[in-house]
RNA sequence: GGGCCCGUAGCUCAAUGGCAGAGCAGCUGACUCUUAAUCAGCGGGUUGAAGGUUCAAGUCCUUCCGGGCUCACCA
């Protein structure tokens, strides 16, 4: 994880910087769309980390046209399409101002809950309502044969000779998606609002002169962007590589802020997308129901560490279905933790692991140390203990750490133990749940060899006999059997493992085997062992489902 | 059509131009109490292809092949 560090090492020198994004409040948040936000949070600490005086804005773009129809109630349908998000009423009654506050703070609170803490978020209808854009309105309209040559020249986009960049909010009907602006006298533009502009929204026909200052009127995106970069000041600004590609938003801007508003545009750190199993996420296509859960399974500090141990111009193929990425991921994280705290760690550690762990914790202001040298049950080993009736896993989470959890860690155990339980029901392949076999000896017993059916054999005498009832009396009595059989306990235990949940390996013996019902136990360890009676030479295996 | 990313062990990925590596999976072995744990060991490669630069190329340049994303209306 260089990228950070060595973006702020880059700009050391230049000064304090100020780093933007912003975002259209127009629907719901999904997964791939916040590696975003996560990069730029991480080069803010980044910066900071090295010294670098650092403000972080946000900007919610809310005087965007409504332009989603899925997202309104049908009659609302008619009156609403078009008009800036700011003065759509919100469609869900739970108190927000408008359609754009509603969503605004769903990704506000999103980025809460990822330790994104903008130092401002700043919503552009106050901003135009300010009147702080209108010095760029201004100069914009003045240079409307410039702005429109350079849409030819950058992005081949031809607009009419008459085209002006500006979008009146129009004074009938209150929308902006559905005005053209022909004409511009240096305190009024002339506008038009059109039925068939667009074909998602219709205007109402009105026209005429009007004052675009204000708040009246909004510059066109490309145009704002550039506006924004002059008004804040900003110095660095990440974009997805939809805006970046070439002749696209990013080089429009990059043109119009030069040529225009005569500034350097900020520095980019174009970055690529998260992909789901090698495919773009969409809700459209049938992954966004993989997209949306992701963030139920995966919390915050590792979602931080997936998005930003690679490189923001690597694309990152994430495919948790059906395989062991996620507990994979949580390894990983455990193992960048562990190199932190000091601990030998198995294998190579990428450069820069150290500051790796250090962004993706939640807290900025995270005592790294303490956070790294928390015990962290392994995923997949948790996964497996939640499955076993009758654990207390605290208790068992305690006695494998050697002492008594902290706080903090007794957190941690709760976060990660919810998120095992999300992946068994979602994500999780066969092979990590454990399911007891109750109705029939499952089919991996007919491999079981002789001496592992006699030990079962002996395993249910075992338990006629004794009556082991708590775990440790379970695991002695297995212990205590196979010594007696001279079978190895890996064999021992492989055996139970085959007669009762149908595969070679399980969570510890003893307590699946104290969850169960003890006469049930008997039967199938006799059943299995295909011993008729307890002394007599192996028959046939009665095998089943 | 333009742009970007990727192609290295079965899988996921590393390697300031300097001896091709790790994790997981697999295989072998150890273990009388964490048995999906722990420990020891083993195998596994024409780095997509062809050229070029270099004392030296997985890495830089050129051209292909394959996969993916993205843009070309708006934001």
């Amino acid at each position: 994880m260089d990228w950070a560090d060595e973006l702020a090492q880059r700009v050391r020198d230049a000064g304090p910087q100020v780093v933007n994004d912003s975002k259209t409040p127009s629907g719901t948040v999904h997964v791939g769309s916040l590696r975003g936000p996560v990069i730029l949070d991480t080069i803010v600490r980044a910066l900071r980390a090295n010294g670098v005086e650092t403000t972080l804005l946000y900007g919610v773009d809310d005087l965007d046209p409504m332009d989603a129809q899925a997202l309104l109630t049908a009659d609302a349908v008619e009156t609403e399409m078009g008009r800036p998000l700011a003065h759509v009423p919100d469609q869900e009654d739970d108190g927000h101002a408008s359609y754009a506050r509603h969503h605004a703070q769903t990704f506000i609170d999103t980025f809460a809950g990822l330790g994104i803490h903008p130092d401002r978020y700043y919503w552009m209808s106050d901003i135009y309502a300010t009147g702080d854009l209108d010095p760029f309105i201004g100069t914009a309209l003045d240079k409307a044969a410039l702005v429109r040559e350079i849409y030819r020249r950058v992005a081949n986009v031809q607009h009419p000779d008459t085209w002006h960049p500006i979008g009146v909010i129009c004074p009938t009907c209150g929308k902006v998606g559905t005005t053209i602006v022909t004409d511009w006298n240096g305190e009024q533009v002339y506008f038009e609002c059109r039925k068939d502009l667009v074909t998602w929204a219709r205007g109402c026909g009105a026209s005429g002169w009007i004052s675009p200052f204000g708040g009246a009127a909004k510059l066109p995106w490309n145009l704002e962007w550039a506006a924004q970069w002059s008004l804040f000041g900003v110095t660095i600004e990440p974009n997805g590589k939809d805006l970046s590609t070439a002749g696209g938003s990013r080089d429009r801007s990059d043109a119009i802020a030069r040529e225009v508003f005569e500034r350097e545009p900020p520095l980019n750190v174009p970055y690529e997308f998260l992909n789901i199993g090698g495919k773009k996420m969409s809700t459209s296509k049938g992954r966004g129901a993989a997209a949306h859960s992701i963030a139920e399974v995966v919390p915050p500090e590792q979602l931080r560490f997936l998005f930003m141990r690679h490189r923001p111009n690597h694309a990152i193929d994430f495919d948790p279905e059906g395989t062991d990425q996620i507990p994979r991921l949580f390894d990983e994280f455990d193992k960048f933790a562990a190199a932190t705290a000091g601990r030998e760690v198995k294998g190579e550690l990428p450069p820069g692991y150290e500051a790796t762990f250090r962004y993706s914790l939640l807290d900025p202001d995270a005592d790294v140390a303490a956070e790294a040298a928390a015990f962290r049950p392994a995923f997949g080993h948790l996964a497996m203990l939640i499955q076993i009736p009758g654990v207390d896993i605290v208790e068992r989470i305690e006695a494998e750490k050697g002492s008594p959890l902290t706080d903090r860690e007794r957190a941690l155990l709760d976060q990660r133990a919810g998120a095992a339980r999300a992946w068994l029901e979602t994500y999780a392949p066969e092979s990590a749940k454990l399911t007891v076999q109750h109705d029939a000896v499952p089919p991996a017993a007919a491999d079981l060899d002789q001496d592992q059916r006699a030990f079962l054999a002996h395993l249910a005498e075992a338990v006629e006999r004794d009556g082991p009832a708590s775990g440790d009396a379970w695991q002695a009595s297995i212990f205590a059997v196979a010594a007696e059989d001279d079978v190895p306990g890996r064999r021992a235990f492989e055996a139970i493992y085959r007669a009762f949940l149908g595969r070679t390996n399980g969570p510890r013996a003893g307590w699946l085997l104290a969850s169960l019902d003890p006469v049930f136990v008997r039967e199938r360890a006799r059943e299995a062992s295909g011993w008729t009676d307890a002394a007599g030479p192996p028959g046939p295996l009665p095998v089943g489902g």
